[in-house]
DNA sequence: CGACTGGTTGAGTGGTCTCAAGTCCTGTGG
DNA sequence: CCACAGGACTTGAGACCACTCAACCAGTCG
């Protein structure tokens, strides 16, 4: 169930600013506008599959969304955690192949689609809209590169202090609680981050807790000793 | 020891179609001419060392390298293999990052350096140029989130047999003996693209061998059966 | 002819996974 | 409002993959 939202503008978005659209004239956001269509997500609720052509690519608007490959075996590898403002779908786009990877929301969010065409006019147009993508992709795949030789080489206890870290830094902690994160993950979701099972993601969270590097509610994690997470993550932040 | 090569043109260069700079016209290309200098490296030298700062890029006129990332406890993890006409060192330089991974020649190499002003002149200028830059990025990252969850998932014995693929993909045959990969590689270096242990690679190896899937003598790989390779690496190409 | 590097083999161990059982929530319908 | 179903979470036991360590071998180079 997809519900359609009108008169959003792009101008309102309290992202815009951070956004690749930043450096749009108001004259290009129209194009934005005129190309594009804005949706209510339920949570849980999937974006886009894996396999599946892209038509234009996604904005954020509020909400969070997991990106994630489904391996051999079925098993979720959740590659990007994506939030306000963040674009989501635009590799597979300018490659000019098809969605490697699935989204599906996190929570309750407002996902705008912007048509391809409109994209690729602006960056045929705007050499800084173009510039921005090119640093949104390089960076992004530093980000990647780095977490697979983390995958590959870490311990999984060090892994997922690195992952409840990389939530801190993506999504940011509690308004009222600001050692509380602000998202509220399923311990599978944590496992598949991680890249590990369920069960040792359990295990491994109420050695955490032990060790009052955090405190669990439900899925509600707050991190008690940001530095000693960050030494069992093995990290130099 | 590395020692400078005069009078090489892009022109000339045998890659140049198939490379990001397959759509500049001629006076581009003589930007970049001036704007680089072309250099001769021995198996075994280091190009860029992760941390530096990067002043321009380097395309392989000729040659094999490895870029590989070092993890905590000094275990290399070699993120990419570049061939001929490829170019490395993009990634930092367009992100305005430092390297965050050190490129080391896998063979004598002749490999040509181009000063970032002329980089970014071209991207400015030429739109077509720029999005070739952006599909190369675009698809590197593909790539690279697809080795991470392989990393993640699979058994090694999947992953050395991707790796032997990935050889193959990559390097290609032997000219005299098509079954035969053209790349030798040290047993550390297997280990580290598959994101294993040399002993591991040295048993699996043994294993392919007495399953007939390949031969080797010392660093040369024969693959004899492909399929049965594509298959131990439970992947569908 | 040592010394050195890279390759190989073996033994032992331990980190993680899987499987299975059980408990705790949460939402739903009576 | 309660009972129940189903999912998420937790805990335990057992197995096994892959790593580490250590010894040994095979070339190669001065």
């Amino acid at each position: 169930m997809i519900k359609k939202i009108t008169n959003i503008y792009c101008e309102d978005c309290k992202s815009l600013k951070k956004s690749v659209y930043g450096d749009l004239n108001s004259e290009e956001l129209n194009i934005l506008n005129f190309n594009k269509s804005c949706n209510f997500y339920k949570k849980g609720q999937t974006i886009y599959f894996e396999g599946n052509t892209p038509e234009g690519l996604f904005c954020i608007r509020e909400g969070k969304v997991k990106i994630y490959k489904t391996g051999n075996e079925g098993k979720e590898q959740i590659i990007r955690l994506v939030k306000n403002g963040d674009i989501i779908g635009y590799r597979a786009l300018i490659a000019g192949e098809s969605y490697n990877a699935t989204a599906e929301t996190l929570e309750d969010s407002k996902i705008c689609f912007i048509r391809k065409n409109a994209i690729f006019d602006l960056l045929k147009k705007n050499e800084k809209f173009s510039f921005r993508l090119i640093k949104l992709l390089s960076h992004d795949l530093g980000e990647v590169e780095q977490r697979m030789v983390h995958l590959a080489q870490k311990p999984v206890r060090e892994r997922l202090a690195e992952t409840l870290l990389i939530l801190r830094e993506t999504y940011g902690m509690d308004k009222d609680n600001n050692s509380l994160l602000n998202v509220s993950l399923s311990r599978e979701d944590l496992a598949n981050i991680a890249g590990t099972a369920t069960e040792t993601v359990i295990r491994l969270l109420a050695e955490f807790k032990n060790e009052n590097i955090i405190s669990t509610k439900a899925r509600k994690i707050e991190i008690l000793d940001v530095n000693k997470l960050i030494e069992t993550g093995n990290l130099s932040y």
